[in-house]
DNA sequence: ACACTATTTATAAACATTACAATGTAAGAA
DNA sequence: TTCTTACATTGTAATGTTTATAAATAGTGT
């Protein structure tokens, strides 16, 4: 199923015009394979091993592509540095506030939300953003 | 209405065991008078004349001190700095693609989306986070 | 093969935020 | 009041993430 989704997204790229380098392949792969929602340091940091010369520019610079062309959303916490996911199937998160692990979950879609803002304020709405907190079955076990 | 807000923080504080000094009593006024969910150096920036010796620091630190007993939440969206909004009622924020404009609107609580969340992932669910996104009516005009 | 454009790299710069040490200020006890 | 102690503020340095820039490299179309 990774493989379908890298795929797709590939197909994505060609579409638009943009070239498939070896770096945004192997950034790409990384997005999709680990479940993590990593960091651009953290890409960084685990690609070394297959590009020793990668800069750390071209993470960011291609995680810019990748938004821009709609795989990839950028995910901003309290935290220092940004998270991305690659965006797959339309789906929210859950965060653990004790040891930050990020959960995805599925959820129909708040269509009803994003009407009624639009009748309230007067906006042309494009898209919403919902995120959950609480603690992970892990965190609650340790807590006790 | 603003008055009474700002006496309800100084409560709040007060029952917390925190000092009420001028710069803190100063920087909750403009947070609760400005409408704009400011950051942090936008707050800086407007006390000047007040406090010409704050530090910057100042600012940040009592951010801190005002979201530790929940007077104030921060606001993160991709954008470098973040914004800061001092929680007196719920509600939600709709957010200007094109201009940053940030404007409060009300809706009934997604608590039917926490305890799905939390029969589904196995968290126990705190809080939760949604922002809608889209054009708010002054850059609608301006585009056409 | 050639010219042209996109991409990567390396490095410097910008910027927000935090850490730290020194100074100042308020509250309570003697 | 004065002393003591804990908390706040200030100024500055340090940290860390992200962006800008210029040079080197690779790819595409003619």
């Amino acid at each position: 199923m990774a493989e379908e989704k890298l795929h797709g997204a590939i197909e994505a790229m060609k579409s638009s015009g943009v070239r498939i380098t070896p770096q945004r392949h192997a950034i790409l792969e990384h997005l999709i394979q680990s479940m993590a929602h990593p960091t651009a340091d953290e890409i960084y940091k685990s690609l070394e091993g297959k590009f020793p010369n990668m800069s750390v520019a071209t993470v960011y610079n291609n995680l810019r592509v990748f938004k821009e062309i709609g795989l990839v959303k950028e995910l901003t916490y309290g935290d220092s540095s940004s998270r991305f996911d690659c965006v797959t199937t339309d789906h929210y998160h859950i965060i653990c506030d004790d040891c930050g692990k990020i959960v995805d979950f599925h959820y129909p879609g708040l269509d009803e939300v994003e009407t009624l803002a639009e009748q309230v304020t007067g906006f042309q709405v494009g898209d919403h953003r919902m995120e959950i907190y609480g603690s992970c079955p892990d965190c609650q076990k340790n807590k006790h």
